[in-house]
DNA sequence: CTCACTACTGTACGTACGTACAGTCGGCTC
DNA sequence: GAGCCGACTGTACGTACGTACAGTAGTGAG
């Protein structure tokens, strides 16, 4: 059965999502994937070899979503537009949004967004392989958008932007920080963060 | 030589900032702190016991930093002045930011950043103790400045806050996006993004 | 002089890790 | 029906990790 195998090998890729996610990269063990994927730990090395290979092959299956945020920002034509710094702003922030909505996806949103802000991820050549090809490329458009700032803002305002977007993932320490039932709205409050900052800084 | 003694302790709590900045709780290893900071590996063990007591000491020993924000926060006591969300900005992020003058010192601040935008954080409390209640403070006091924003807008926006002045730390990663030359102004850049921010969303 | 105490060292133990490898099984081709 | 190939398994190997522990040197008190 051909779809037994694509299905335990899709298994693996899903539950080292998690595992890595919770753990990070050396935290988390072969064998700690192999069993919440329901699979023998051989099998994990059958598949992608190394944990390296492992963990790369998860960023490579959710290329769409890098794919999607450049696809959007793309369709923003006119620098001059009124709406163009919006639709920026929600091509950035809407396709990593998204996948807090599904349980299944959401996992996959942290660990990105871990390994954005980890600095030893330099080794592992994703964040400059498969990130900063797109974020040059927001980088450029910024500067299209807001031509009038000073030499160095749009790279630095990106990266905080990035930051921004990383801490919307930890839903815990909201708890921590306000009462419960603050963790709603975070989409538009991000939105609304960004796009102010972006326009009157 | 009871000099000697209190240095050998600290050249390892220096030692132990780099490694783990650079390597993160999991990637890091007791042997290289040790070999780091030039002392035996038995002589870590004998002053922290554990891998988690060294981590936990460093941020004990680093804690007047947020003592300083907490200080420079409290000096706003005028919520209705109109620099009262400039000074606020400036608590936040200048006594992290002056870390970055000193090589000494910005491998700390790259430490506590890298900790505040690391999930399997919560399993160290040092989030929870140290910097969540000095997090409580900040959002009551944006609750002060700005009175007329919706509920839970506050704690977001202090996370967005705290995930912009984590990537302040990654110079490296400008290089990566922008051309070179392009790391400076990184202090007045966030300063401004941040104040933009939280005055117009 | 002795005792106690603190700072420090060398070595070793048990464990858990990443990886390798020989082998099994089912379906497909000719 | 023989041979092959991809999917999958069980087991084992070497290593590197955190931690424990016995021991040494220096110092200050009585």
């Amino acid at each position: 059965m051909t779809t037994t195998a694509t299905s335990k090998r899709e298994q693996v890729l899903a539950a080292a999502e998690v595992v890595f996610a919770r753990k990070g990269f050396d935290g988390a063990t072969m064998r700690e994937v192999a069993e919440a994927a329901g699979v023998g730990l051989s099998l994990v090395v059958y598949h992608f070899t190394t944990k390296e290979g492992l963990y790369q092959s998860i960023f490579e299956a959710r290329q769409y979503v890098n794919d999607d945020r450049l696809a959007r920002l793309r369709e923003v034509t006119d620098p001059q537009a009124p709406d163009a710094l919006d639709r920026l702003v929600s091509a950035f922030v809407d396709p990593v949004l998204d996948l807090h909505d599904d349980p299944a996806d959401v996992w996959f949103a942290r660990l990105v967004l871990r390994e954005a802000s980890d600095p030893s991820s330099q080794d592992r050549a994703i964040i400059s392989g498969l990130f900063d090809p797109m974020a040059r490329e927001f980088v450029a458009a910024l500067e299209r958008i807001l031509p009038d700032r000073p030499p160095g803002y749009h790279a630095w305002a990106y990266l905080f932007a990035v930051g921004a977007l990383t801490q919307s993932s930890f839903d815990a320490r909201i708890d921590n920080i306000a009462g419960p039932d603050a963790a709603g709205g975070k989409r538009e409050h991000l939105r609304r963060f960004l796009t102010a900052a972006l326009r009157h800084s």
